[in-house]
Parts: C-alpha cells; structure tokens; sequence
RNA sequence: GGUCUCAUCGUCUAACGGUCAGGACACCAGGUUUUCAUCCUGGCAAUCGGAGUUCGAUUCUCCGUGAGAUCACCA
C-alpha cells in the first residue's frame, strides 16, 4: 500500500447536518484544521448529508456558523466553493454510481435482493447464536442485476489486515471483520462508507482524522480502497470526549453543549479552542494556556491522547479567566458590547472602559460583567443583609456605623478624588476613627456599591465620582 | 457473544527503561493594608492486578480485570 504522506497536505472536517456542533464534533474539526494550517495545506469542509431521514433543518447552516465562531476557516466547502465541488454530497450522487459502476464492472459489487424483514431474521439469528452479524456468509448466489432499486453491496475479499494510525500506532484485525457493506441504499444515495472514501479520493484527501467510532469499520475501508485501486491516506483516530459523569462518550443526551451556547455564556473562542485542544493533546511542556497561532505551530498528531477525556467545567472556567486577563483592554471592550448592564446602555465609552479596566482580571466569563459592574452606572438597592451578614460590621451599634459613615463623607468631602488622594483619605480615616480597615473599608465599599465584591475600594470610589460616592454614603446614613 | 481499542492524583495530563512519579484544574491552609475574586506560597492526592524480561519497569511482553467502540439501507 502506498500512502500520500509526501503530498500536500489537505485534511477535511466532514460532518453530517442532523445537529449542533458540540465539543466532540469541533475538536475532530480543530485537529484536522490545525494539521492542515500548520503545514500551510488546505483545510475543507464538505457535508455528508447522504440519510435524509436524519437531516434537521437549519444545522448546515448551524454548523458553518459554530466553526466560524471559532476561527477554524475552511478553505474549500460547500459556502465557498473550490475546485473540487460540490461540497454538499447529495450533489455527487452521479459521482457514486459512476464509482460504484467501477467496482459492478469488475465484480466487486452485487444487488442485495434481501427485505429488510429477511435481513432482519438473519440478523436476528446471529444475535441468538452470539455471533456477529456477517452479511456475506448469506451472500446471495445468483443476485439480480442491480436496477437501483435494491441496495448495491461491495462483495468484500477477506483478509487481515495491518495499518497504521497517526495517533493509535499500529493496528490490525482479522478478515471476519470484513464484509459485505452497502455502498448505494435502494434510495439511490451512497452510504457513509462507501462515499467518504470516494471524495476523500477525488478530493485528493492526504489524512482522515475521526473520531474512534469509525475504527471497527476500517478494514471493510481498507478492502474497497484495494478493490479501487487507490492509493491509502493517512489514518488518524480521535479519542472520544467523555461526558462529565458516568464513562460514557460525550453525546447530545449526555449533556453536550453547543459551542455557541458557550459564546453566549461569556466564554471566548480562543479559550474554547484552547480547552478543546489540551482535551487530549499537550505539547509535552508545562504550558497550558495556548494562543491559536501557538497551537498552530506546536500542534502533532502524534501528542494526542489515545483514551478518553473528560470535560471539566471547572477548568475550562479558570482557563477563560486566563485568556479574558490576556487580552488587551481595548480589544475586551470589543467583545464584552452584549454582557453589559442594562443601566449602562446610555453611559459612555470612556466610563465603561475605566470600569472593564478595574474588573478585567475578576471577570471568569464575559457574563460576569453584569453582575460585577451594575452599582457603577446606576444607583444599587440598599441591601443591608450584607452588613448584617458580615461577622465584623454586624457586631457594630447604630451610632458607631453612623459615626463611621459620618466621619467617611467629611474626610471624602475634602478629598480631590484621585485614587491616590482616595487611598490618602482612607489611611488618615483609619487614624482618625481608629478603627480596623476590615471594619471601615468594608463599610465604605459596602455602602457605596451594595455588591457582594468590587475591585480595589480606591479606584473603586474614584471611578464612582466624588458626587456619586458623597450621595451615597449620605443614603446611607440616612438609612442607618 | 465476536472483533477492536484504551488504562498515571477526583479531573486534564508529563516522564530516551534509571525522576523524591512533575505540572495544571478542583479542594484545603496561609499571605498580598477592606470584602469577593485575582495573584503569590504551601499542602492533600496517582502508576488497575498478577506474572515475566531486565542490574533496574509507569514505560517492553503475556495473562487477568475494568472501561469504551463496533457488529444499520446512521454517520
């Protein structure tokens, strides 16, 4: 067997349309995208929408967008064309019969004259009898001429086989794994089986990257590229994505998100491509947080994992605080237009800018900038429970808060606002009401922003305006 | 049941046959002049079991065990 690992590269992320894209489905799509762009090939997507049965509406449209979403650019496939098109495989269809002609003409391809009710019996027996189910063992002696209305077979050639796997090493399996698959379906499309080695070939495919569901199928692959005469590409096998309980694959019922929904709940796409290619691949250092053109230049094949990982929420958190702490400011403003409060629709640029500034390195999704910003642009409900909950200010009587309060508003009413003449005012209070900073700042940050967090109490009330910050310990004190 | 694949801290993982089995997340404890978070420091925690090869095995071999995949006119 010949391989073409001496030709261009060319890799291709082939899915189906029967629904969203979740992690599993995109990190098949990110290695062969990143094998593609790192040796300068080309990456193309094409659509194998060959059962019309489990197509569902609008998820070609879907999957474009999540791989967009993402940066994994194709550059051939059925929205832009290329010199192999269509892209969309229920536009091949006199391709398949043109090849399935091939293999008719050469007698490696015979009617199935079978119902699906007799099939079914056989079938059946063979699941009485424990064993595996082998169609060619009832492989008819006489079969019709195929008129396209029953399914056509590749009559397979058993034998054992020996390949090798980019990422499993060495494999190999005995000749009865080997059978008579259906290449056409009596509804005139080719199978899976048959039609992803026929584009693989006319799309001059150099390796096919997927995931270990296909690995049991592969010998039959292998005896129809022979029956073909075509040259073998290279095999690499992607472990699966476990769900996050049980030692299930990660599917749609266990679970999976689509990635868009992971935009929408504030995570970045670098970090989405970051987690989802260290699920399973590590460039052998410490490093774990990646950009994508690191990831482009590191990226092997021969790193990935060859078992399972498990998604861990936790950690794809942590990481997209440390992508969010990357990015420079005016480029996180970019992203965070849709996740702020809605009190700051009206405030302006430069505002909100001072406040992402303060907030940029607390912030673990983009969703979090509501929740950790609202009491900059609008005035917050008093909420007391959070001096009555913390164990320091509940221990203080009425005079002494208002005391307190009272001494905060003097001193802030002198002050000229900058964060350094806040800290200034901060320190002379501590002097003046003698009093601990865990009691006074927390009364001070407490009252001013009514938020179980903010960022540093100084820059804080200087963001906040000294009229702002004045009429709300006066609030307070008023409140008291 | 047949066939195939996989197996290191709870999780993601590192380790030319020679390391005190390393890092990260999570968790716990301290620290950074307020809280929460960030950040820093420290701690907890793993080679599935049994043989064999070897001076030496996480690493190679075999046998178990466990887990997964597949056995469709789905991909």
């Amino acid at each position: 067997m010949r391989t073409m690992s001496d030709a261009i590269i060319r890799t291709r992320f082939a899915p189906s349309p029967t629904g969203f894209m979740h992690v599993g489905g995109i990190r098949t799509a990110l290695f062969a995208w990143l094998v593609a762009r790192q040796a300068g090939g080309a990456f193309i997507l094409r659509l194998e929408d060959t059962d019309q049965k489990r197509e569902v509406a609008g998820s070609a449209e879907h999957i474009l967008m999540a791989l967009g979403a993402l940066g994994i650019t194709h550059d051939e496939g059925p929205d832009v064309g290329g010199p192999y098109a269509p892209y969309l495989q229920s536009e091949r269809l006199g391709i398949y019969t043109a090849w399935a002609q091939k293999l008719i003409d050469s007698g490696r391809a015979y009617a199935d004259p079978y119902t699906a009710a007799e099939l079914d019996a056989i079938r059946e027996s063979a699941r009485a009898d424990k064993k595996a189910f082998l169609y060619r063992d009832y492989r008819p002696k006489n079969p019709p001429t195929w008129d396209g209305s029953m399914p056509l077979r590749f009559k397979s050639e058993p034998k054992t086989y020996h390949w090798h796997d980019e990422v499993l090493g060495d494999l190999s399996t005995g000749p009865d794994v080997i059978d008579d698959i259906i290449l056409i379906k009596s509804d005139g499309f080719p199978t899976y089986n048959f039609a992803h080695i026929v584009d693989d070939a006319e799309m001059n495919i150099s390796h096919i990257i997927r995931g270990q569901e296909f690995i049991a199928s592969q010998p039959n692959y292998l005896n129809i590229y022979e029956a073909l005469g075509l040259d073998v590409p290279i095999f690499a096998t992607m472990p699966h994505i476990m769900a996050v309980s049980g030692n299930k694959k990660l599917g749609k019922r266990d679970g999976a998100k689509d990635v868009l929904d992971y935009l929408k709940d504030g995570y970045l796409p670098e970090t989405m491509v970051n987690f989802i290619a260290s699920l399973g691949w590590n460039d052998g250092t410490e490093q774990e947080i990646f950009t994508i053109s690191e990831l482009i230049k590191k990226f092997s094949l021969d790193r990935v994992q060859k078992s399972g990982a498990r998604f861990d929420d936790k950690r794809l958190e942590w990481m997209n605080g440390q992508h969010i702490r990357l990015l420079p400011l005016d480029d996180l403003y970019e992203r965070v237009t849709d996740f702020w409060p809605a009190s700051a629709v009206n405030v302006s640029e430069d505002l909100k800018k001072q406040v992402l500034a303060l907030v940029q390195d607390r912030l673990k999704t983009l969703k979090d900038l509501a929740v950790l910003t609202g009491y900059f642009f609008a005035d917050p409900p008093a909420d007391w429970s959070l001096i009555e909950n913390n164990k320091q200010l509940a221990k203080l009587s009425k005079d002494e808060l208002n005391q307190l309060l009272q001494a905060a508003y003097d001193a802030f009413g002198a002050s000229d606002f900058t964060p350094e003449a806040i800290q200034e005012t901060l320190n002379q209070l501590l002097i003046t009401t003698s009093q601990k900073p865990a009691i006074l700042f927390s009364l001070i940050r407490t009252v001013v922003s009514w938020a179980p967090f903010s960022p540093a109490l100084n820059h804080t009330l200087s963001v906040l305006g000294k009229e702002v910050s004045l009429s709300r310990l006066d609030a307070a004190l008023k409140r008291v």
